[in-house]
Formats: structure tokens, sequence, C-alpha cells
DNA sequence: TGGGGTCCT
DNA sequence: AGGACCC
């Protein structure tokens, strides 16, 4: 007969991540109360820090009262943290290929194999390693074997699954166990997880017990366990969805299980639906789907206030420079380059009156939306021998931009920009090709897509490309297309400049210290004929 | 509320 | 292209 509960399913998240990091890196700072800020926010803090009252994104300002001696850290560059999730992922993977990231810092394991092997070397374990929910109960139920009479009676109604799962989540506790404390040992990480029969469930058990201790959650208990639970506690059931269900007087998970799977689903939709259904029974049947690359990159800033062209040019530049240097780390890591650019941005101005809608109609919080456009790119133009790449991108991001405040003298007021890469393809491993293609073939475009410019020739060969990439990059055409239109000075933002700072910078001001007022970044003063001539720029390579 | 990321519609 | 979700 076939095992009900087949898998078993580690979820590692690694404690106060970001604050770990740190910790890691500078052990002084291990006892300290420590808080990690991004902006006027502290997103993250260590345990000594919750101690004493400070918790996640809270308010800078907020800090002096509660924990005054908080020591901060900037957390605006995600490098180290990026690189310190990396060194986890690898280490988890040589436990088993099977390892799904969530974020930065939480981890699924499918462990069913590594159980398996170690059942059939008879290494059957006698006992669970960590939490087990409920476990004062199943003591007593041991207890109850030996000596019934000493057992109140309502023990003696949890019916342990006979499938086997008992036994392989106890080895599985094991398994987590040692996972956590290999983590440790090499790469200096406390982690906390929860060891069940499925993702969800072993997700929820994780957050038991918290910092550095795991939790296995028995099948006969995930009923029960789930019953009382906010349906906004289930992952996947986010800010909008618990709404809806809200509406329809649902909150709990008995609730949920109450209502009809089709009234669900049109309610919130088929697939969040069908799913949610399933979760509120503790079914889920969802696979651990190995991590490999991410699909898309991006950097982004936020700030108070842009409001001339020539700054989104700055903090598109400013942004753009660490998104290429990534771009070029992965290049020489996996020897694949994106072929999609994306321009995200958050306008104040064009979003005001769906604020108000948004507010009258759904009664609650809003997120002032974001607005994107993207392009297609050949892929070699993120070649890291495309010298030109910068000014390129400011140049096609500047173009998405126009698409979205198109007329001029439109106002904006943009509070966030961010620039993304995606459609990652391997690009120049030409040993890899299937014999009917050439490295040539790279360069033949999607056919989905047109060149950036019609009148361009597709290119056919690597070097060709390069060269089509440094004509059509070449900040200096723009610039001489701007003169020839009698335009003297070429828009601002292609002539060279000093280093940009990174404003968003605006850096960490200590606690004690009053919130300083954004630096924004100085703009150049630029003139209505840059402004036309970007106009211009933009209307002639537009489509 | 940050600065990421994923998948679905 | 946007929405909703995750951290």
């Amino acid at each position: 007969m076939a095992a009900m509960h087949p898998r078993t399913i580690v979820h590692i998240d690694l404690d106060c991540f970001y604050a770990q990091v740190e910790m890691v890196a500078d052990p002084k700072l291990k006892d300290k109360p420590l808080g990690i800020q991004q902006k006027n926010i502290i997103v993250t803090c260590n345990y000594p820090a919750r101690a004493r009252g400070v918790h996640k994104l809270m308010y800078i300002n907020k800090v002096p009262k509660v924990c005054p001696d908080l020591i901060i850290r900037d957390g605006s560059n995600l490098k180290r943290y990026r690189e310190a999730s990396e060194k986890i992922l690898d280490h988890l993977r040589g436990w088993t290929p099977e390892v799904e990231r969530l974020g930065m810092d939480e981890f699924f394991l499918d462990v069913t194999h590594m159980v398996a092997d170690e059942q059939e070397k008879m290494e059957k374990k006698l006992d669970f390693v960590g939490h087990v929910y409920r476990g004062e109960t199943l003591t007593l139920i041991e207890t109850q074997t030996r000596n019934e009479s000493h057992v109140p009676s309502c023990t003696a109604k949890v019916h342990h699954c006979r499938c086997g799962c008992y036994q392989r989540l106890m080895t599985g506790s094991h398994i987590a166990q040692r996972i956590r404390t290999s983590l440790y040992q090499t790469l200096g990480y406390t982690a906390s997880a929860g060891i069940s029969v499925g993702k969800m469930i072993a997700k929820l058990s994780g957050e038991l017990k918290k910092p550095n201790q795991q939790t296995t959650m028995l099948p006969a208990y995930i009923d029960g366990f789930l019953a009382p639970l906010r349906v906004r506690k289930i992952p996947g059931c986010g800010y909008s969805t618990s709404k809806k269900l809200a509406s329809l007087g649902i909150e709990t998970v008995t609730q949920l299980r109450n209502l009809s799977k089709q009234k669900l689903i049109k309610a919130v939709g088929a697939q969040i639906g069908g799913r949610l259904h399933d979760l509120a029974f503790g079914l889920d049947t969802s696979h651990v789907v190995a991590t490999v690359r991410e699909k898309q990159m991006s950097e982004e800033d936020s700030f108070k206030s842009c409001t001339a062209i020539d700054d989104v040019a700055l903090r598109i530049l400013s942004i753009l420079r660490p998104l290429l240097e990534r771009v070029r780390m992965r290049f020489q890591k996996h020897g694949d380059l994106p072929s999609t650019l994306r321009l995200t941005i958050r306008d104040r101005l064009s979003h005001q009156k769906t604020e108000q809608s948004k507010i009258n109609t759904s009664g609650g919080a809003y997120f002032t939306t974001r607005t994107s456009r993207q392009t297609t790119i050949p892929l070699g133009f993120f070649h890291p021998e495309n010298k030109k790449q910068e000014g390129y991108c400011v140049d096609h991001l500047m173009k998405l931009f126009f698409k979205m405040i198109p007329r001029k003298n439109q106002r904006f007021h943009l509070t966030l920009i961010n620039v993304a890469v995606a459609r990652f393809q391997a690009f120049g491993g030409a040993g890899k090709l299937g014999k009917q293609h050439g490295i040539d073939s790279f360069f033949i475009q999607s056919p989905t897509k047109t060149a950036p410019s019609s009148e361009d020739n597709i290119p056919t060969t690597r070097m060709a490309h390069l060269e089509h990439v440094k004509h059509t990059t070449d900040a200096t055409r723009i610039s001489q297309t701007a003169r020839k239109r009698k335009f003297k000075t070429p828009p601002s933002f292609f002539r060279p400049r000093p280093p940009v700072q990174c404003t968003s910078g605006e850096r960490a001001p200590q606690p004690e210290r009053r919130q300083p007022a954004e630096q924004p970044v100085e703009p150049e003063p630029v003139t209505a004929e840059e402004i036309d001539a970007l106009y211009i720029t933009a209307a002639r390579v537009t489509p």
C-alpha cells in the first residue's frame, strides 16, 4: 500500500538573516542589540535587540525610545547578504540537490531520499530530536502503552498515522539537526527548521520555536494545528486574498474549510482558491523545485522626490552600474546574458486619482502602483566586451521612461526607480550548441521582437554584432543627432560626469540624530533646449 | 515600510 | 504590463 505521507520536507529559516550576516562578519556585535537599516527603517534586528522591543520594519525614529544603544548597520547594499545566501544554498546542496530557496534566508529541502537511505542502513532512530508539536501528548501516549491507568482519556484519541511517516519524520528530525549543526560549524549561521510531510506545514512548523531550534509536525496533529489559524497565516493567502475572504466572513482556517471549493474559487480565482481549499485541510502536494539561478536581476532605489529628467538619468545611472556589475559576474560564472531590459517607476502624480479610488473601493491601505516598460535587447549587448553598454543602457532606459511620461511638459514625481534585466540565455558556449547551430545563431533576433532600430541590420557574426553594438550604443551618436537638430548642448546625461554619489546612500543617520532630510542628488540645471533634445531623441528612437 | 525576488492573469 | 505573493 502506498504511503499516505511519503515525503519528508525540511524548511530551514536563517535567524534574522541580515543581522546574522553582520554578526558573523563581526563577532563583537554578537551579544549587543543590532539593527539593519534601509532608508528610514530597521528592516531586521538580532534577538538582543528584539528583547529590547525593536522589531522588523520599525521606523528608525521609534528606535531611541525603546533602545537608544541599538547598534545600526547600513543594509542598503545587499551584496554581502546575497553572497552569504549563495554560500548557504551551496552548503545545503551538499546535503541534497533538492533545495528550493525562498527569498534570501529560507530554504525547502526534500529529504525523502536521505531518509530512505538512512532507514535502509538500519539506522532507525528511537526518538525525535528537537521539538515535536504537542510533544507532551506524545510522551503521554508512550506512557499509555506502558501503564494505561495514568493517562487522561483525551490523549487516547490521538491516532498516529501508520503509513510509516512517523518513523520517517523521526529520521527527518535527525537529518534536520545535522544540517543545522553543519551549517553552524562550517559557515557560522544558525537557523530554525520545520520538519513535516509537506512544504507549507514544514514552514509553519518551523515558526513555532524560533531562534536556532526545530519543530517536527506529525500528520496526526496537522488538522488541529491549522484549525484556529487566521487564513492570512497560510502561505499564498496574502493581503488581498485575506481581505476578499474577510468580506465573506472568513477569517480562520476552520471557516475556510466550511466554504465550498466552488465558492472559494469564485471569490479568489481557480489557482489560489483550489490551493487554499486543499491547504486548509493540510493537503499540500507542491514539490520542492530545485533553485537554479535567478530568472531576473534588478536594482532599485526609493526616495522622496525626483521630478527632473536630469535627475532621472542620474539615478538610473547609479542604479545601473551595480546591476551591470552583477550581470558581468554572473556571465563569468554561468556564461549567460539577459535579453530583456526593464524600467519600473513609482510616480505619485500619475497615480493620485487611483490612490483615492483604491482607498474607497478596498477600504484599506494601498500601495502606490508601479509602472513598467521593457524592451528586448540582442543578447550580446551585455557582453563585457561591449564597452559602451553603460551609455547604451541609459539611452534605452530613458527611452523607456519617455514611454511612460510621454508628453513634453508632463510633470512627474517619482519615488522609486527600478532597473531589471531578465530572460537570461546562454551566450558564447558554442560547444554546447547543437550541430546545426553555430555561434551565429546567438544573434538571430527573437521573432516576436524587433531590433532596437529598424534600420539596423541584424548582425550575424559575433564580431559584426559587437560592432553593431558599438555603433548603436555610442552616446556620441545621440549627441551628434542632437547637434544636427541644432541643439548646441547634448542632453546632459550623455556628458561625462563625476562619479555618481549614491544619493540613496542617504545613508544611515544614527538613531540619536534627527532624521536629516533626504539629500537630493544635486541635479545639474537642465535647460529647456536639453529637455527638447531629450524628447526629440526619444521620439526619434522610439518606434 | 526596503530592496529584492516568483508566478499568475 | 500589472497584480499578488514571498522574504
